[in-house]
RNA sequence: GCCGCGGUGGUGGAAUUGGUAGACACGCCAGACUCAAAAUCUUGUGAGCAUUAGCUCGUACCGGUUCAAGUCCGGUCCGCGGUACCA
């Protein structure tokens, strides 16, 4: 018998479908219907996969490959995330250029994944560090920019120290550099953002509607974290000054005994009077230079200074001090808020520390009696004439009373900010500007672009938050043509002709999320060297249908859905959102529970796995079954071999069938064999539907482990129902593994590929079968199972006689008081 | 702190959404084949008491609703993820 080897029929296969073009799209065949989904694109880094990142390609692949058996013009596209940090970084420690550096990685990228046969399209294979790709993503940039959604701001910004650069909120985590992991500091410098904060409210608003894991839609609308409050404007005592506040408790306000100022805000030093001047700056120099690690290492202990300076409370009247403070953020609603202890946790802290006045204007509840802080809502005292409402209606009140004297309205605060995109390193794409001397900052135009990154020799970062483009002086220092915005090396001399003008390029590149927030939409042009993509080919094969990853929940999910709305406003696309379906998986865990990383040794290399004998179908396998995919997987060094089992016992069954020589089987058990093969194709069909990939192969266990009990007692033969048995259960299979089912394909006799337009269809009727069980309870205890002829189900009093019959002893005696009975399922009798 | 998710055998995990808890797999035990081992095949495998049936307990803990609860409700404890001085 022809043994099943892995290793070799997996190579023989994967050469035969790339010469074959088997997996190989032609966009513009809409003669069967559109599926398109892939997994979010591989970062290039130096270390290659790992079997965590191999479980997360496969979700989309299984996902493609059953559309693609099922009829559909299944697109399974593949991409490199090749600019940004962790090349650089990779590159610097290497001592390559990050270009040299990228292609090296990514040839290994590339022999695990085919190894692991995923069934990319890779003729359409792009990578955003391509000019011919970023050369689009310039072009973005310049329609934001058009259309007011990208701007430049002096403000102060995290910046990381170790990889000089500043980075975008999304990328500081926990007060660290979600690369390098050290603490960042804020540090004021000029900067490109794009306005996402415009389309807060809109991203808000769709995000409940999304087909997406919950968890990811819930992150998304905490990030964007809407208040809806009020602002409150007070007057500075003996000054024209105002200060305004955002509040979301208005009906507070009578209890605002201080204001607090950021130490940043713009009036914290010129409200400050002469007497506490020295104390006052000090404490603002402090709080710029601390970082956000050493602020929340001071156990959130509150600091603050007073200005010496007063404002008037609106409704009481009262002067009130004006401090400032670092628990007051500059970048949340208008940098300064009102105090109100008595119903603020933070408040109260600070104003027991300063012995500040605490008034109460909300009762408390009774089971809050007593307490000094209540920060709940409730009935108003101390309020004068709205003394007696309740919070709900007193907000609304207040914020009318304020409207009408005009110091005061109602107001939505979010949380997110604008989108940083400005980075000061080398491995990016070019911010396409230039700062023309007199003329201010001019976008290239975009029949100009793209604006190529050049090639250096040393592209480390040198310091002084500049990228090391600034010191490429025959890039950065340029004659500029205002008409047509091209460009020559200011080294050449003023070219012939009006209107050139010397510039300088903008040095800084654009965050790598840039790069990635519209990457799905080149995989519909991917050569197209006149249109970012075809407005037409969306309109056929957009949204995705399918979306998968285990990370940037928040960042590249949120960047993506922003300029997907963008473009569909420009009516660049036809849909408002990118992705239909969007799956966030959990990674691979090492043995050890902890993440897989070079550094902790605990990495496991699928190609070891793999080239241990196995090979990839057993590796694919374990991954989908070991746990649901939205669950962490502890790897199992037993894990893949059982599957191999699994795998083996299928090739076994085929190969004798394949070398019996009888027709013979009873008709019992064809019909046993058909029942299982019916059910099997009908489950694995609708798991793959709902993303169960675990239950979808323990079913196909079962149905393997049924067959072997079949052939236990009657052999294996070359009946017809044998035959449908296993075409149909290598036609389910072979999404999970594809090269053991093409090789046992062929084997059965078939010259085409399995994996194109081969699914088997269930039959209802074979699912019924003629007798039930049903379970015979007493007092919801179980007490008896009965065999029922099917035509017994509906027949009521049969089945309760029955049941009785079956249970009588457990009745002590007594009459049933009551009996329950679903038909076709349990009888429950209650005495 | 706040928001979200979860807690089921020795282990990973099933359970038709209120109706046979533990599918499937790993591990382990025994048997067959073998000079032997591996591989393969066949049993068994929640705990306890009985070992022929059989009975009792059992889905983190306490309580509730129901003929019936892993599933629903209230409370407690623990774990994970996100977020964090967001006014």
């Amino acid at each position: 018998m022809k043994r099943y080897n892995p290793i070799d029929i997996e190579q023989k296969w994967q050469e035969k479908w790339e010469q074959d073009g088997t997996y190989v799209v032609d966009l513009d065949d809409h003669s069967k219907p559109k599926y398109f989904g892939f997994s979010m694109l591989p970062g290039i880094t130096g270390a290659g996969i790992h079997t965590g990142h191999g479980r997360t390609y496969q979700f989309s692949d299984i996902k493609v490959r059953a559309k693609r058996q099922q009829g559909y013009n299944a697109y399974h596209p593949i991409a490199w995330d090749s600019f940004g940090l962790p090349v650089e970084n990779y590159a610097i420690k290497i001592g390559k250029t990050p270009r040299e550096a990228h292609d090296e990685a990514k040839k290994n990228f590339i022999r695990q994944l085919k190894r692991l046969g995923y069934s990319y399209d890779w003729s359409k294979e792009i990578s955003t560090a391509d000019p011919s790709y970023y050369k689009w993503t310039q072009w973005i940039f310049n329609q934001l920019l058009k259309n007011d959604l990208a701007y430049q701001k002096q403000s102060p910004q995290w910046w990381c120290e170790t990889d000089q650069t500043v980075l975008a909120n999304e990328q500081v985590e926990g007060g660290r550099c979600w690369r390098c992991g050290n603490p960042v500091v804020k540090k004021n410098l000029k900067q490109w953002f794009f306005k996402i904060t415009e389309y807060a409210e809109e991203l808000l608003e769709a995000t409940d509607d999304l087909n997406w894991t919950e968890r990811v839609k819930t992150m998304q609308k905490n990030w964007i974290g809407k208040s809806q409050g009020a602002e409150v404007t007070f007057a500075v005592d003996g000054s024209d000054e105002q200060i305004t506040v955002f509040t979301t408790r208005p009906d507070t306000l009578f209890g605002a005994t201080f204001l607090v100022l950021a130490p940043e805000h713009e009036l914290a030093k010129q409200l400050t009077t002469s007497d506490v001047r020295g104390n006052v700056f000090a404490y603002i120099e402090e709080a710029a230079r601390k970082s956000e690690i050493e602020r929340m290492n001071d156990t959130r202990e509150k600091t603050g200074v007073f200005t010496g300076a007063h404002a008037i409370n609106p409704v009481t009247g009262e002067k009130i001090q004006i401090w400032i403070a670092d628990y007051a953020l500059a970048s949340y609603g208008t940098g300064a808020l009102m105090a109100v202890p008595a119903h603020d946790e933070r408040d109260f802290a600070f104003a027991e520390k300063f012995n500040l006045p605490i008034v109460n204007v909300i009762e408390r509840p009774e089971s809050d009696e007593g307490t000094a802080m209540y920060h709940g809502e409730g009935v108003l005292t101390n309020s004068g004439h709205f003394d007696g409402m309740r919070s709900e209606e007193a907000r609304e009140e207040i914020v009318t009373w304020l409207e009408q004297q005009q110091i005061g309205k109602s107001k939505i605060s979010y949380k997110m900010r604008d989108w940083l995109i400005s980075r000061q390193r080398y491995w990016g794409a070019p911010i396409p500007v230039v700062h023309v001397h007199g003329h201010g900052t001019i976008p290239v135009a975009d029949d100009q672009l793209p604006v190529i990154l050049p090639e250096v020799e040393d592209y480390k970062p040198k310091g002084g938050a500049v990228s090391v483009l600034a010191g490429v002086e025959d890039w950065v220092h340029v004659w500029f043509n205002l008409d047509t915005t091209e460009t020559v090396p200011f080294s050449q001399g003023k070219p012939e002709g009006d209107n050139w003008h010397e510039g300088h390029r903008e040095t800084d590149t654009m965050d790598g999320y840039a790069c990635s927030s519209w990457y799905f939409l080149r995989y519909l042009s991917p050569f197209d060297d006149t249109q970012a993509w075809s407005l037409e080919t969306e309109k056929h094969w957009g949204p995705v249908d399918f979306y998968n990853g285990a990370d940037h929940a928040v960042a590249h999910l949120l960047y993506s859905r922003f300029w997907q709305r963008f473009f569909y406003k420009q009516g660049l696309a036809s849909h408002p959102e990118p992705f239909d379906r969007m799956m966030y998986n959990a990674y691979v865990l090492a043995s050890d529970g902890q993440k897989m990383s070079k550094s902790k040794g605990n990495v496991v290399d699928p190609m070891v796995v793999m080239d241990s004998g196995y090979g990839a179908d057993s590796l694919r396998v374990y991954e989908m079954f070991a746990a649901p995919y939205d669950q962490e997987i502890i790897w199992d060094p037993n894990g893949v071999p059982g599957m191999y089992r699994f795998l083996n016992r299928t090739w076994t069954l085929t190969q004798e069938y394949l070398e019996a020589t009888s027709t013979d089987l009873s008709d019992e058990a064809s019909r046993e064999i058909l029942t299982i093969t019916h059910k099997t194709i009908k489950k694995v069909t609708s798991d793959i539907q709902d993303d169960k990939f675990n239950t979808a192969v323990s079913t196909m266990m079962e149905a393997v482990n049924g067959l072997y009990k079949i052939k236990e007692t009657n052999g294996v033969s070359q009946h017809e129902s044998w035959k449908f048995a296993l075409e149909s259960l290598l036609q389910v299979l072979a999404p999970f593994a594809p090269h053991i089912t093409e090789e046992l394909w062929s084997d059965l006799g078939h010259t085409d590929t399995i994996h194109v337009d081969h699914w088997p269809k269930w039959d209802d009727a074979y699912l019924v079968s003629d007798s039930m069980t049903v379970i015979v309870q007493v007092n919801g205890k179980l007490r008896a199972k009965l065999e029922l002829a099917n035509d017994t189900s509906e027949d009521e009093v049969k089945a309760q006689s029955l049941a009785l019959e079956n249970v009588i002893k457990f009745l002590d005696g007594n009459e049933p008081k009551k009996v329950i009975y679903i038909p076709g399922r349990l009888v429950n009798i209650v005495v």
